[in-house]
RNA sequence: UGGGGUGUCGCCAAGUUGGUAAGGCACGGGAUUUUGAUUCCCGCAUUCCUAGGUUCGAGUCCUAGCACCCCAGCCA
């Protein structure tokens, strides 16, 4: 597969700062997920430009925790995050919390209290808001704006021993209240929270918030550039807000804490560049919304095949180089775009149909007899397991005169255009040769229960006949030993491209794909039974398919349709 | 009506110091094919949000508009 490097801004830019010599040419970034939900094919973009950009420029990609709200965040979401960032592909540099850091935001509060550049301010939140004023009129200042230096420094210390109650007090920084950029009229930088945090346990009663975190965690670490979704953009002049007046490269008794601790690392002075996150049709996106599905039981939990997880796309067996293709070629931006799933389709069939092993499989059976071979005739074909990968091997395949086809590989009244069986119709049964259909047999129902066909024995695989040419190619499995399965049939999850457009009055909800999932029994060909799970196979004429990362066991098989094979017959029909 | 962004083919997206519109997906046509799959050809923006301007020449520069997105959490 081809993961070719396509050209972005910020591609440019780094190459740009090398070749500059900023930070002498190194390149670190991060991956700083808040743990309070499960990761996304949204956040595969953000992880691939991440730990991509590290690995193209030889630099570091750490991963890190944003944990500075304890109220929201769980223990139970930092496995998770992992196992989905290594499943992705990627290895961190360092698996570090913005909490390793609370002692060094603690003590930039100080410095910044200080310089006479933070204040301890009583208003409630209710009143914070009044003051803020409004996107179009200035705020107001805090009557505790003007607090004594001394004052302020002993508020604070006492905010982190605990003397106030939540809410009570927030540490601000004192920049404008009349500024047009409302991130910058005097934002709050600690507030206090009585909540035990994950990480830290009962030690701290304030927490930092994100902006004041998040520019010192990259500083801190030696983050040169410091990636991070849109919506961020005018936050930036308060990122370096912060650092400007900080100057954490230069304070070492800042960091000393860290070092104190073990942590040896070389802080720097990070840039922040904002990107388009990535959007998918026919998907939601939103935490609060991927929770409400699995919450309401509208589908079968976090790593349901359907859900737009990570750990959804791998139990639906999507490979995880195709989602870093999928996010690479559709490139980074600054423009708000959705990009179209048949994109991520594509790149799913492209690795699939690279690696994947074929087999034969019928989904949906109907039950033929080859009436010119005796009964008991018994025979072993050898099947390539892959059109162009010799690599792959070949496998045995049993064969008898008492097979499954596909239904809809019969037709008494074929439409036009229709290469599949009819009555007195040929067609080839791939790697055994042209049958010719000779009967048909119906219940009383009038429904076709069986078919009666000839073989032409002349035109078996290695026999000069087997070069004629008839017009389909069905598969098929033998009766006698296919094994059963439960096959999981997937599609997307909703049925309009925008599930999030409510304009018209109607939900995500009223836009639920009803033929989401279905479920059937299928046959597989014997060389199927004993598989491990997550193994991924092309069953042929079909589509890709996996075995069930939980469900699939030896003794009851389960597999997945991870997606259909492209079917320009069908297409054409449709239309 | 404040601030910050973005507008190039149906969906994404490249477009070097202005030189005469990459690529992918989708779509249409054809060839090969014991998967109507794959592969392979071919086609698919006289035009870059609009209107003016500068220039021999503008998607790229200037001016004026228009459209869309984000921001008023002690969330991230």
């Amino acid at each position: 597969m081809s993961e070719s490097v396509v050209n972005h801004f910020i591609r440019s830019m780094i190459e740009a700062d090398r070749a500059r010599g900023a930070h002498g040419g190194r390149v670190a970034t991060r991956f700083p997920p808040e743990p309070n939900g499960y990761l996304h094919l949204g956040h595969a973009k953000s992880i691939c430009l991440n730990f991509g950009m590290a690995r193209d420029f030889g630099g570091t990609c750490n991963l890190r925790f944003d944990d500075t709200n304890p109220a929201k965040e769980d223990i139970e979401y930092v496995n998770a995050i992992q196992d989905d960032v290594r499943w992705l592909g990627f290895e961190w540099a360092n698996l570090l919390h913005a909490s390793d850091y609370f002692e060094v935001f603690y003590l930039c509060g100080e410095k910044l209290i200080q310089q006479g550049l933070a204040y301890v301010c009583d208003l409630s939140a209710d009143d914070v808001r009044a003051y803020r004023g409004t996107l179009t009129e200035p705020g107001r200042n805090s009557p505790f704006r003007e607090r004594s230096m001394e004052e302020n420094l002993d508020l604070f210390r006492r905010m982190r021993a605990g003397e106030f109650d939540d809410g009570a007090r927030t540490l601000r920084a004192k920049i404008d209240m009349a500024s047009p950029n409302i991130n910058l009229r005097d934002p709050a930088l600690y507030r206090i929270r009585k909540v035990s945090h994950q990480n830290t346990g009962d030690t701290w009663c304030i927490y930092p918030m994100y902006d004041y975190a998040h520019c010192i965690s990259d500083a801190v670490e030696g983050i040169t550039h410091s990636l991070c979704t849109l919506e961020f953009e005018d936050h930036r002049p308060l990122y370096d807000w912060c650092l400007d007046q900080l100057d954490i490269e230069h304070d070492l008794a800042l960091t000393a804490p860290l070092r104190e601790k073990g942590l040896h690392m070389t802080p720097s002075r990070s840039r922040q560049t904002e990107f388009a996150r990535g959007n998918l049709d026919y998907t939601v996106m939103s935490k609060r919304k991927l929770i409400a599905l699995v919450q309401d039981g509208l589908v079968d939990g976090w790593n349901d095949p359907r859900m737009p997880t990570l750990s959804g796309a791998r139990r639906r067996g999507f490979p995880p180089a195709a989602i870093r293709t999928f996010w690479e070629r559709m490139g980074y931006s600054k423009q708000v775009a959705t990009i179209e799933y048949s994109v991520l389709e594509a790149c799913v069939r492209e690795v699939l149909d690279a690696e994947a092993s074929r087999r034969l499989a019928v989904l949906d059976p109907l039950p033929i007899e080859i009436i010119n071979l005796p009964a008991e005739h018994r025979e072993t074909l050898r099947f390539s397991n892959h059109p162009k990968d010799e690599a792959q091997g070949t496998r045995e395949v049993p064969f008898s005169p008492r097979l499954y086809i596909e239904r809809e590989d019969f037709a008494e009244v074929p439409p036009k255009g229709f290469h599949r069986l009819v009555p007195g119709g040929e067609v080839r049964l791939r790697g055994v040769g042209i049958v010719r259909c000779e009967d048909v047999v119906k219940n009383d129902a009038g429904d076709v229960t069986e078919l009666r066909v000839s073989l032409d024995t002349s035109t078996r695989p290695g026999l000069p006949g087997a070069e004629r040419k008839v017009k389909g190619t069905i598969h098929w499995v033998c009766a006698h030993s296919a094994i059963e399965a439960e096959v999981r049939l997937y599609d997307r999850l909703f049925d309009v491209p925008n599930p999030d457009d409510d304009s018209d009055g109607k939900t995500y909800r009223d836009h639920l794909n009803p033929g989401s999932k279905r479920i059937v029994r299928g046959y597989l060909e014997a060389s199927l039974a004993n598989l491990a799970a997550e193994s991924r196979f092309q069953f042929e004429r079909l589509g890709y398919f996996v075995s069930d990362r939980f469900d699939h066991t030896a003794e009851k098989p389960v597999f997945n349709r991870i997606v259909t094979l492209r079917d320009s017959y069908a297409k054409a029909a449709k239309s």
